[in-house]
DNA sequence: CGTCAGGATGAATCCCCCG
DNA sequence: GCGGGGGATTCATCCTGAC
C-alpha cells in the first residue's frame, strides 16, 4: 500500500480499495450537517461567513445516518484490530456518529471536549456560546489492545493525567491557509488538536489515515513526528492546497512543539459561581469595609445598591463615585460578628474545589 | 394538577397521566447504562464503589434505546409547546439520548459540558481522565419560542457571555446526602448545576419535571428558587430522602430571585415621542458616531437624509448601506460639544415618564 | 522602528411583536 | 399564519494602516 499520499476521490470508495487491517489509526472530520436556514448579521452589521457547502447538506437526518454508517463500515474494515479511531463534530452531528460507531461494534474509550479559546459569540444573546466541539476516541471492539501514550499526556499536561477537557485556539493567523486572499476552507482544524490525537494515539511509523482530509492537517501533523499518512479528498481545490502544505513542511528532528495550554496562573472565578454553589446566598448583604456602603446579592450574582444592578466590581465603583473598583476586595460579608471580604470566599471556594490554575 | 411533590413510581406512566402540555422545564438524569463489567480496584486495592444498580442495567443498546425513546417520547407529550428540556449523560449514553431527542423532534439549543473540578483520576492510566459529563439542551421544536434569561447567565459569568463549558465542582462534603453513613444515592447530582440550569430556563412560577428524581437535587433548587416542582421516583429509598431535604429548605424570598432582565424587557418608546415631548425639536440634526453621516429629525419623528425620510432605523440602515442598523444607538446629537446617543434622550424619557417595563 | 486604533473574523442550527 | 418593521445583540485574536 503506497503511503504519504492524497487519493483524491470518495472517501468510501476509497477505503473500500484499501487493504483489510491496514491503518494504525483513523482521524475522521466528517461534515457535520449544519443546517444553517438563514444569514446571520453581526451586531455591527457585517455577515457572519458560514458553512454553506455542498457537501454539507443532507436531506434528513436519515440520509446523514446512511452516510455515516456507510464510511465508518469502510473504516471499521481498514482498521487494524489494535488501531483506534477518532471522529469530531458538534452537537449538529455528533450524537447521530456516536450511536452509529457504538452500533458498528466500536467501543468507546473516551468523549473528548475540544474547549475553544476564542469561539464565535452568540450574536444575537438567544443561546450559550457554542464554545466547543466533540471528539469520540474508540478502540475497534471492546477487548482491543489499542495504544494509549500515557506518560507522554502526562508529561504534556505539566505532569497531572490528561483530563477529557482540551482547551485550544481555534485556527487563524498564519497557520490558517488561504487561497485567493480567503480561507482555503471553512473548517480547518488547528494542528495542536492533531498533534494531541497523534502524540496519544500513535508511535513513529504508524500510519494514520484520514479519509475527510481537507486542507491535511493529519497529513501535516503526521509528517511533523514521524508518521505515515494516507488523506481521502474528495474536492480538487482542497487536494492541491493540502499537497502544497505537506511538501513544504520538514518533520520534527527528535522533537517537540509547544501546545497550547491557554492562559496560566489563577482561574478565574466568578462571583456568580460562589451563589450558585451556595457559598454565598441570594439576598445576603455586602458591606464595604467600614460599613459606609451596602449592596444586595441578586440569585444571578449580579448586586444591587440604591435601585441599580450590576457586577460587584460596578455597584463598588459606584458606591465610590470611582470609575473602578474590585469588587472582590471592596465588599465584605458579615462573619461571626465581623466582616470578611469575599475575597476570602474566593479563597476558599479555590481550595474546595481544586480549581487551582486556569484551562 | 397537584405540584411540589414527589409521585413514587415508574416514570413512564406517571407522566402518561399527567395533562398534555403542562410542563415549563424537564430535567432527566436518566440511567447512564454504564457496561461496568469488572470490579475496578484503585490503585491501593480498595474497591471503588461503582454505579452497579439494577436501575442502570440494560441488555443492549436496543433496550436502551427503546427504554430512552419511550420516556422522552411520554416527556415530550407533557412538555409545553414552548418550555425546554434537559438532558444529562456521559460518553455511554448520551450519543444514544441525544439521537433520540433529534429523532423525537426536540431541537438540540446546545450540549453544555459539565467540566468537573474534581473528577475521580483514570487509576489504570489506560485513558483520559473522564472529568466531565454532558448536558443537552432542546426545545420542543425548531420554531418554538423557550426561555433563555440570557442576560442572568451573562451576570452570573462576570458580564461575559456564558459558554457551553461550565466548571463546577463535583457533590461532595455537606451537600452529599448520606444515609447509613454511606452515600445516599450513586449519582447525586450538585445543587450549582442545577441552579444554571434552572435560572437559565424558568423563571419564578414556572413547572419544573424531573422524571428520574433521585435525592431529590431537582425540586430542592427549584424551592430554593420559587419554581413549581414534580419529581417521580421508582425507589421508596429514595422518594424518602428526597422528601425529607425538600422539606427541610426554606426558599429565597421574592425579591432575591430577582435576575438581570435585557433591554426585551424594558417598555418600547417611539422616537416620535421624544419629538412630542420636546426632547428632541423638529429640525435637529442627527450625527452618526463619528460625524460621517447627518440627518434631521422631522415634525413626526421621522427624519430626512439626502432627500429620503424614514424611522432613525432605516435611515440609518441607509446611510451605512447597511441591512438592519438600531437607530437609537446609530444616531447622536450634538451636546456641550460633543455628541450624544439619542439612546441616552429615551432613557431619560422613559424615567420621565415611569415607563419602565414592557406590558 | 514601534504603538495604537480600527476593522475583520471564526463549523452558527442566532428576534419578536404587531397588524 | 404571514409579512413588515422596530430595534437588540459580540469575544478573543489577528491584521492593517496611520502616525
Amino acid at each position: 500500500m503506497e503511503l504519504n499520499r492524497i487519493i483524491t476521490g470518495d472517501c468510501i470508495a476509497a477505503m473500500n480499495a484499501m487493504p483489510a487491517k491496514s491503518v494504525d489509526l483513523i482521524f475522521a472530520d466528517p461534515p457535520y450537517n449544519l443546517q444553517l436556514h438563514h444569514n446571520l448579521l453581526r451586531p455591527e452589521g457585517g455577515k457572519v461567513d458560514a458553512v454553506d457547502d455542498d457537501w454539507d447538506k443532507f436531506d434528513s437526518f436519515a440520509a446523514y445516518d446512511a452516510f455515516t454508517r456507510a464510511w465508518l463500515a469502510a473504516a471499521h474494515r481498514v482498521l487494524k484490530d489494535d488501531g483506534s479511531i477518532w471522529t469530531i463534530g458538534s452537537y449538529h452531528n455528533i450524537f447521530r456518529v456516536g450511536a452509529a460507531l457504538q452500533d458498528l461494534g466500536f467501543w468507546v474509550l473516551n468523549d473528548i471536549v475540544w474547549r475553544k479559546t476564542n469561539p464565535m459569540p452568540n450574536f444575537k444573546g438567544t443561546r450559550f456560546t457554542n464554545a466547543h466541539e466533540t471528539l469520540i476516541w474508540c478502540a475497534k471492539s471492546e477487548t482491543a489492545r489499542y495504544r494509549f501514550n500515557y506518560h507522554a499526556m502526562k508529561a504534556l499536561n505539566e505532569d497531572l493525567q490528561m483530563r477529557s477537557d482540551w482547551l485550544l485556539p481555534i485556527c487563524t493567523g498564519a497557520e490558517r491557509l488561504k487561497s485567493g486572499g480567503t480561507k482555503a476552507h471553512p473548517t480547518q482544524k488547528p494542528e495542536a488538536l492533531l498533534y494531541r490525537v497523534l502524540l496519544a494515539c500513535t508511535e513513529p511509523g504508524d500510519v494514520v489515515l484520514d479519509p475527510f482530509f481537507g486542507t491535511g492537517t493529519t497529513g501535516a501533523v503526521a509528517k511533523l513526528l514521524g508518521r505515515d499518512w494516507i488523506g481521502i479528498e474528495r474536492e480538487e481545490k482542497y487536494v492541491a492546497v493540502a499537497q502544497a502544505r505537506i511538501d513544504g513542511l520538514l518533520p520534527l528532528s527528535g522533537g517537540d512543539m509547544a501546545v497550547s495550554e491557554g492562559a496560566r496562573g489563577l482561574a478565574r472565578v466568578a462571583f456568580g459561581a460562589l451563589v450558585e454553589t451556595g457559598m454565598i446566598r441570594p439576598g445576603t448583604t455586602l458591606w464595604d469595609a467600614r460599613r459606609r456602603h451596602r449592596a444586595r446579592v441578586r440569585a444571578d450574582g449580579s448586586v444591587e445598591r440604591d435601585g441599580r444592578a450590576g457586577s460587584i466590581h460596578q455597584i463598588g465603583a459606584a458606591a465610590e463615585g470611582a470609575a473602578a473598583c474590585n469588587g472582590w476586595t471592596y465588599w465584605h460579608v458579615e462573619e461571626g460578628g465581623g466582616l470578611v471580604a469575599i475575597d476570602a470566599k474566593r479563597v476558599a471556594y479555590r481550595a474546595a474545589t481544586g480549581v487551582a490554575s486556569a484551562g
